[in-house]
This record gives C-alpha cells, structure tokens and sequence, in this order.
DNA sequence: AAAAATTTGTTTACAAGGAAACAATCTCCA
DNA sequence: TGGAGATTGTTTCCTTGTAAACAAATTTTT
C-alpha cells in the first residue's frame, strides 16, 4: 500500500472535527481504502458494481435515469457504458418511442457475474462499520437514507 | 450544470438500498454538487480549504502527517503542496531533526484569506444536513465522528 | 559500525470523473 | 405546421487522485 505507520493523532483540526461534510469525505474515503484492501483488485470495483447491480434489477433502464439514480454524470456513463459493452457485459439498445436515449440490459453472462460478485460485495458492505455498535449502525445507516433522500 | 431535469424514482435498488458504503457515497456527492453550486468557483475548493486549515492550526505540519489525517495520498500531497506554494501561500522548510521530511507553514496572507475563507465555508458546512432534524443532524455527525475514528 | 529495512517525499504514467460544446431527437406552443 | 427550446448521449479537454518506481535520509539489526 500507500500509507505510513506512524500515525500521529495529535493533529489540531479545529472546528473542521466537527463539518459534516468534511466528516462524510473521510468516512467515504475510509470505506474505499478498506475495501480496496480486503477485496482487492480480483473482482469488480464498487462503481462497476452498483451499476450493474442497478442495470440487473432494472432491465432495459436508460443511462440517464441510471446515472440520475446512482450520481454519475451524463459523460462519465457514456465511457462506463461502453466499457462495460466492451467486456460483453452490457447490452445497448435505442428505443423506438425515443431515439435519443439508449436502454441497457445485462448479457446473460454478466447476470451471473453481478450474481456471484454481490457475494462478496454486500459481505464487505455487512462489515462496514463494525466498530460501531449494532444499533447505532443502524441509526447512522437510517440518517444516511434520509439524508440522500432514498425512501 | 449537467443533470437533467426528469427525476425518475422507480428505480429498484434493492439490497443497495441499505449498504452503509453506498449510502456513504451518495451522501458525499450530494454535499460536493450542492457546494459547488453554492459557493461556486470564486473561493477555494473543500480540498484546498482544509489543508490550509488544517496548516493554520498546526503551523510546521509535516506533509505525512497532514496526509494521514486528511487521508491524502503522499503522491497527491506533493502537488498539492506545490500548487500552494506557487500561489505564494505555504512555505517548505526541511526540519534538522529529519532531512527528509518537510514542514509546511502558512504565508501571513494565506492566514488571512484561509480566515476570511472559513466563514463561508463553515457557512456552508453548517447549511449541510439541513433536510435533517436539529437531533438527527447532532447524531449523525456524532456517528460520522465515531465512524472515522476522530475523538 | 555496516548491512538491511523503513520512512519521506518526488516523479512518471495512468485511471476516475467533470465541464463545455456539440449533434440528434423530442416537446411545446404560437 | 414549424420553429424555439429542452433533453440525451457523445466527444474533447481538463482536473483530481492513485500506483509504482525511485532517491535520499533515518532506523533497526546484527
């Protein structure tokens, strides 16, 4: 890896220890470098994942709304898409009642890979947080929904 | 901006829906797309902000320990260092006790645009969450705090 | 004290992601 | 009906951040 071992804690962040937003990035950037460390590089990214995991339970989905859902940007899905087409995970299609838009739909192939890799997937996802209690997972993971707005 | 307008919210999620990891990383998109949409581009970005900040409170830091606590890779730390001193706004200083490390303090006019700087920036801090009860909001920052190991 | 291993910062090459401009299509309304 | 304006996806260029190899300095081992 990356990071030094001498940790040193007494750094003076002020009122920044207690900025939701700054407090969200190291969260966020914690849960990524774990996950990079237990599930290395064998298996799909996180953002492959939810994609195909998104496009699994919603076939024929337009990237659009897929990119609305997930926060990813209209150029950024673009070369997504079609790398994922490029590994014969994805299909595209352009559907007759609107010719602008492109509907995605899993091969069969991938159907099983997303199937298999949701394996270890929300395994690691399970384990995210456990220096928290169980209730208070709970709690921060109900404030998270709210926060974003899902249900 | 970019996103489109068509909000359409039947998208199935399904276990994706309660992944803490997930969660996270939504919530941190939202927060960065709102401010940058708020504060714009005529002040610093969140990144640059708190490593001045953090410079400010603890003068003489030393890069790898202002890497660690803000999660910034030593590779990316570099250039972040170099962009502020070009811009005149960090000092380097290679310390006697160790000439491999490199200290880092802030210009006197840095001081003053990073003080001037934090009243928006905590102002915008302080706008995040706001779809949150006063409560929710005081425990999800005390679960983030947790989370990530500060205090 | 000398060799081996570690730490720190840097460089280089690359991956992830965004902004802006664009073409094609669709919608709305005068 | 026929523009005017909006939406969708794409392309190009740019920013942010990472990985790997490296040099210099320090620490550890023997």
């Amino acid at each position: 890896m990356d990071m030094p071992v001498r940790t040193s804690e007494d750094v003076d962040l002020d009122r920044l220890s207690t900025a939701l937003g700054f407090l969200m990035r190291l969260a966020q950037l914690k849960i990524y470098e774990r996950f990079f460390e237990e599930v290395g590089e064998h298996h799909l990214k996180p953002g492959e994942f939810s994609v195909l995991w998104v496009i699994l339970h919603n076939p024929g989905i337009r990237q659009s709304v897929l990119g609305q859902r997930l926060m990813i940007k209209r150029a950024h899905m673009t070369k997504l898409i079609r790398a994922l087409e490029d590994q014969g995970l994805v299909t595209r299609q352009v559907p007759d009642d609107d010719r602008r838009a492109v509907e995605i739909t899993l091969t069969p192939a991938a159907a099983d890979k997303v199937r298999q890799a949701s394996h270890w997937f929300f395994t690691y996802e399970d384990s995210v947080g456990a220096n928290l209690t169980r209730d208070e997972r709970q709690q921060l993971t109900g404030l998270l929904r709210k926060f974003v707005g899902i249900d």
